[in-house]
DNA sequence: CTCATAAAGTCATCAGATGACTTTATGAGT
DNA sequence: ACTCATAAAGTCATCTGATGACTTTATGAG
């Protein structure tokens, strides 16, 4: 390990400066030293240091405000982590999946528009039941049910987290398992939306968590055989 | 939405660098052309596009090598979603991680085992009362017996999600709003773990939704004034 | 003391040049 | 013809210097 840099000051340079940020070398929204003195400090050019830092601020390390200067917007890891949610377990990924899905269904039940509603129950009926077909087409319909709900939340993180893990799924489910998965209840996806529509959390909850049962069932079935 | 790049050629060439690769402009392993072919495309300078492309070669996206050429390393855009997380509101972050204690503690009141329950409640003990101390320092106590909960689950993807939001938000709160945080519910906390003791998870369930509502309430108010 | 204005500080971007590395073309020797 | 060392061309890596735009601070008249 180490001394691979044979050509890329550019990657030292953010290397140091991250090793800074993290040490907590300078705190949360506190000023770094301008860009020629970085240069200087780094014995680099400014235009160097220019590449180091905008690939820092891209990974929410750093902020830059021209005319004042750059600035510490996180000291923390985090975001790296998340590759390594992927490579959870399936069923590990798809209880953390539910987390959202419940939450979701309960902020809807309770931000619900009559055009929301509307919405989704139009989606229910383009998914429809699965007859057999173009399995991957039938995921994507229902994924987009799901997908609409938590939209129709309003909650932009778990927007992102819940892209983060259905696309993750997806690459999962194709990798790995093929056919075996268990049927969609329809019955329990119509209940959701009725839950929304008539905004009570807890049935919309219910519903969420009915729908899901036997795919974690099936999933545990399939780990102990 | 749109046109908000007043002074930001280098992440609008970002953007468009972007849009080109994951429209399959370039197939994967294709060379980009050269950066004076880029800088002239994009009508910015040969510095600009270099900071765009380290930027896209941070993220994965491409990779450069010395005297050769650009190249396109992946199409997909999985990953990225995440650092978008990030910038989502404080209030929608805490939604998320709502999300997560909830189905964790359930989690935990099912698989839970004597020692787990042992551990917890030594954990709440070293977290106390906030008595006007070192917020900080409450908040990271808060924050490990949260994490124990999740990591009884067991769950790896909620356990690494969890890090990244916490990390997240603790940056944003020390960043932004200092000293306001609502009353921490020591009573709620010992429920849980009563709940978690039982193996109820519903009761559980409602332990968190109880300490977690007046924070969510607070950042309510902080929105609204 | 207030506030408009000037000055200084800093990031954003550009242009030109040199070095280092990779790929391709060349051509002598076999 | 074929091989292969070498030259040439192409490209990224980095540096230097300069100008514009924006923000913050200092200034001074009222």
């Amino acid at each position: 390990m180490r001394a691979l840099s044979k050509t890329n000051l550019a990657d030292e340079a953010i290397e140091a400066i991250r090793d800074d940020i993290l040490g907590k070398r300078w705190a949360v929204g506190e000023k770094l030293p301008n860009e020629a003195s970085l240069s200087a400090m780094l014995s680099v050019s400014r235009g160097t240091v220019r590449e180091a830092v905008r690939v820092l601020a891209s990974q929410g390390y750093l902020e830059t405000r021209q005319g004042s200067g750059t600035y510490v917007r996180a000291t923390s890891d985090a975001g790296r982590p998340l590759t390594m949610a992927r490579r959870a377990s399936l069923r590990d990924q798809f209880e953390a999946r539910l987390a959202l899905d419940v939450e979701a269904a309960r902020l809807t039940a309770i931000r619900k528009t009559p055009e929301i509603v509307a919405g989704l129950r139009r989606l229910l009926a383009e998914r429809g039941n699965y007859d057999g077909g173009n399995q991957a087409a039938f995921i994507e319909r229902d994924l987009a049910f799901h997908k609409a709900v938590i939209a129709a939340s309003g909650n932009r993180a778990m927007i992102e987290i819940y892209d983060f893990f259905s696309a993750s799924i997806a690459d999962t489910i194709a990798a790995t398992l093929g056919k075996d998965i268990p049927e969609p209840d329809m019955q329990a996806h119509a209940d959701i939306v009725d839950a929304i529509e008539t905004g009570d959390p807890d049935k919309a909850d219910a519903g969420v968590r009915r729908f899901m049962a036997p795919v974690l069932a099936a999933l545990d079935r399939m780990i102990l055989s």
